[in-house]
DNA sequence: AAAAGATCAGACAAACTTGTCTGACTATTT
DNA sequence: AAATAGTCAGACAAGTTTGTCTGATCTTTT
């Protein structure tokens, strides 16, 4: 049996983290939100103190879609250089389905110069589990290209962020097939 | 002798830029560009149609910035591996000199994911700009890593950008530094 | 049955948004 | 001297914003 209070908390994080995506932050209202989401205002300050709150669940529930993505996506794949490969993959599929919108971290950061601490704090933690996901798949690579397994982590890192904000920008693949091809000679 | 209009239309743009670089654009009200400049209201739409006119003058300032300050870094330099190198350091002067606030482009875009075809083709156009730097340096490279000069120039742009957003989310320049060690193993 | 928790619709406040318009004034050009 | 172009301060319109509050209703727990 579902609790009305996980339902109604879920409707509103869903609604507020397509419409935060789909239209930025700053150009979503709280009204359209409870609108589209069907539930009261008063309810959404229920359970959320602020937008500024709201926000932060949406960033930590797009970094677990991601997450959730990906790792359906490398399930079984033993080769660190196969899952690499596989992780900008899936990022091609992910900014395919979610119509170009880019990374949700770096686009919050865009839009709010004025970062406020709690905002920062999950868009950071959310970038940092994405490098940790490289540094982990390439200390298991048998020849590390270059220095060290940090530094060469840190290239696939620049080569994935790049990817992601130049596929929104001009709003097309290549940018990750340019990536792809990059790793294939580095790799 | 300068004329009125040049100087009161520059008071525009230039405040415009400031604001719009370091506050955002949608954070930004008509109003306090106008204080801030020191200009009446109707002076600002004698000049611009739109806000949204004003954004196209604002992205065409920070290319020029951009350029000129990229120009005067590589100034006699010959050696297209110096340039490349040169260009990195000299986007970490620039974000270290400018608050940390990223890419104006890649900003704008993700402020405004319902581009107006005018934004979005200034944006595309001052990015294409720089890709075509790097293209540019890289066919006067003697020995090419990888298969072509263009995917080579890519795979350095998607360094450039990833390294970019990366400062902006971390406010520090290790990304650059990283970026250039990639760099310096490729090259 | 009573108390506590969750939800509703919507009014309201106070502030802000872009853009228009008025009417006066100044500077430049013809 | 007359016409044109540029600038001024500020009121105004029509709409938006986040957040609060009211008061009723429903559900769950004690």
């Amino acid at each position: 049996m579902i609790t009305t209070d996980t339902s109604v908390r879920e409707q509103i994080v869903s609604t507020a983290d397509r419409l935060f995506y789909k239209q930025g932050y700053n150009l979503t209202g709280i009204n359209q939100i409870i609108e589209e989401a069907g539930v009261a205002k008063a309810s959404l300050y229920y359970h959320f103190h602020s937008k500024e709150d709201l926000c932060v669940a949406y960033l930590k529930r797009r970094g677990e879609k991601w997450s959730a993505m990906l790792a359906k996506y490398i399930e079984g794949v033993s080769d660190p250089k196969e899952a690499i490969i596989k992780c900008f993959e899936c990022r091609s599929k992910y900014l395919q389905q979610n119509g170009f919108s880019g990374c949700s971290y770096i686009r919050i950061i865009a839009e709010m110069p004025q970062r406020s601490a709690k905002i920062n704090k999950q868009a950071v933690l959310n970038k940092e589990k994405q490098r940790e996901f490289f540094a982990e798949q390439v200390s298991k690579l048998k020849k590390v290209p270059g220095n060290s397994v940090k530094d060469f982590a840190n290239t696939i890192f620049l080569l994935f962020d790049g990817a992601t904000v130049q596929c929104q920008v001009y709003r097309e693949l290549s940018p990750i097939e340019n990536a792809l091809k990059a790793l294939k000679i580095l790799l």
